[in-house]
DNA sequence: TTCAGGATGTACT
DNA sequence: GTACATCCTGAAC
């Protein structure tokens, strides 16, 4: 499997924890609708689980308008906006009927930096400050910014080349550089604050 | 380098 | 009406 090669339905349709720990090093390639194609690689990862997760939008099989795409195929995006301004990708996982999900929490350019961080700040890369260019895709609403997506993306297959937006195997990542611990912003979810349901590299 | 405060709108109670 | 899987700015240190 080339590191170019789209990611299959199967690599989604498994344990929410080993998904967030496999995606780790992985490309997500954004073809924004003029034709440009954007590629960064996953730095940082989060599990939500429904099932168990009192930190997941559809904890306990809670079925919404917003949770319905966590009951999609394996494979999915979910994008969502939060705090009314800025928005999360996550990518579907477990069978079809298994709300859970990976929330993509940080990457690095790979492609077309300058695209990037054009949507970012409004202007090139070189053009950046040091803290702007330590801070540049280190957060889900600024991953989200930088590859323009929002919830017209929601529910778009991640397995089809050619609806704009998917993902490569890039590079497996090596188990001894992957680093766990608690996960972001959920202090609301009482025993689920201190699942290590947090990965990066 | 850390910290407090505000922006902003949708989902759900 | 309240909470929210966040980010930026500006002030203080």
């Amino acid at each position: 499997m080339g590191a170019m090669t789209v990611l299959p339905r199967d690599f989604y349709n498994r344990d929410t924890l080993t998904v967030a720990r496999d995606l780790l090093g992985r490309e997500i390639v954004r073809v924004l609708p003029d034709g440009t194609r954007l590629r960064c690689r996953i730095t940082e990862t989060e599990a939500y689980i429904g099932r168990l997760d009192k930190a997941c939008h559809a904890y306990g099989y809670k079925r919404t308008p917003r949770t319905e795409t966590l009951f999609a195929p394996p494979g999915t995006a979910y994008i969502y906006l939060i705090y009314g301004m800025y928005h999360c990708l996550n990518f579907v996982t477990e069978p079809e009927g298994e709300p859970a999900a990976v929330l993509i929490r940080g990457a690095v350019p790979v492609e077309n930096g300058d695209r990037i961080a054009r949507n970012r700040f409004g202007r090139s890369q070189a053009e950046l400050s040091p803290y702007q260019r330590k801070n540049f895709l280190n957060g889900p609403g600024k991953l989200c910014r930088g590859l323009d997506l929002t919830r017209a993306q929601n529910g778009l297959d991640l397995t089809d080349p050619h609806c704009g937006l998917c993902v490569c195997a890039g590079q497996s990542p090596d188990p001894a550089a992957v680093h766990a611990g608690k996960r972001i912003g959920i202090d609301y979810a009482q025993e689920a604050v201190d699942f290590p349901w947090r990965f990066y590299l």
